[in-house]
DNA sequence: CTTGTTTACTAAACAGTGTTTAGTAAGTTT
DNA sequence: AAACTTACTAAACACTGTTTAGTAAACAAG
């Protein structure tokens, strides 16, 4: 009697597909600029089945989030075995950045855009995601306090410290508050600013 | 023959009316939920006559950034005129996070919507208002160093990774990424995080 | 004062958008 | 074979930003 599991299955290789094809779209051509009714034509399905896996827009917009979250968490990997805790620290930093900046639309979905975030309060669901992330940074800097690299003792404070500095300028190069620099000077700039930040934190934190 | 004197008047009277119709429907409803069609309502035109004065909506989302603006120096001024260096860093930062707390609909469209910017490069234009309020914070950094409070020189570097700081947990706090965090953790962890980083560059830079 | 021209404005249309509803056809159960 | 359930869709609804063609008033020139 595995009719009711097959259908099951079936039902989670649709919103998989549907998934993939909304994100291939977005990915290519950015958020903006793809509606339900494309989506639906790359799959070759009208419009309304979406509806039939996914709340609205917002809700396949989160799974897309959700997605971006896997893709993070994966190319964080390498900085987590770092052996030295503060090495790992400003890997995490660096790839941070880097994600952002190879991965912009996801990036957006993940920290920037309303929409997914919309869809977590309308279920009034918590951002297990955002908490997952969030834990690694507070338990690498958690691990730079036993390391005696920094004096001050609250992870969480220090880790949000952290992550504000390194989002902020990342969220403002992305949408292009730092185009005011020319190309180069804004390049050298982030850098700057990022590996000033480093050493920083490494004297008074 | 003032004629056309008088003409050009009544032009940006026009455009000072629309301007702000739409900055009224945009702080009370946000940005997603007024259309063309309401602010022409609201002034009683028809939606064809607001392009005979903004070319698109992002240009009309400009001009209201504009004001944006107008409004942040201003409330910046207070700050300003503080006579201790680093005093005047700790409450323009202070000022930047309040400013975004109590108009996030501006700050929105001044540091974190795509619109407005892409207006400008639309006309290949430069970020004057950017570029004007970051030359504020630059200015103070180096008045910091000249004191004595910062042993490193970079002013602009040094202002663009306190800048970075600063924004980042406004923007996260205002795309609730933080929300993730109970109402009252979220406060005083945002506040923390702000006192940690003063103490941080107070030390460190 | 009557022309011709310019200016300011709008009705209506265009080409889209997210979403819902009512109905169909195939698959499954009895 | 009949009844029920599921998966799907055509078409509509109520919007969106934007453009076009046309009108009526304001102005300038003869």
């Amino acid at each position: 009697m595995g009719i009711v599991e097959r259908k099951e299955r079936e039902k989670e290789e649709m919103r998989k597909l549907i998934l993939e094809a909304a994100q291939k779209l977005f990915l290519e051509n950015g958020f903006e600029k793809v509606s339900i009714r494309n989506i639906a034509d790359a799959i070759e399905y009208s419009p309304a089945t979406i509806y039939l896996y996914f709340k609205d827009k917002n809700e396949l917009l989160y799974g897309i989030h959700n997605i971006g979250f896997h893709k993070m968490i994966q190319e964080f990997q390498p900085a987590l075995s770092l052996a030295d805790p503060f090495d790992r620290l400003v890997e995490m930093g660096r790839r941070y950045f880097r994600f952002a900046f190879e991965n912009p639309e996801h990036f957006d979905l993940m920290f920037i855009m309303n929409a997914p975030m919309d869809a977590l309060a309308c279920r009034d669901d918590i951002w297990d995601e955002g908490r997952a992330a969030f834990g690694l940074l507070v338990k690498c800097v958690q691990d730079c306090m036993n390391a005696g690299v920094f004096k001050y003792q609250d992870a969480e404070v220090a880790a949000m410290m952290i992550w504000s500095a390194v989002h902020g300028y990342t969220a403002l190069f992305l949408r292009k508050r730092l185009d005011m620099f020319e190309e180069s000077r804004r390049k050298e700039l982030m850098e700057d600013a990022f590996t000033l930040f480093i050493e920083t934190i490494r004297k008074g934190l």
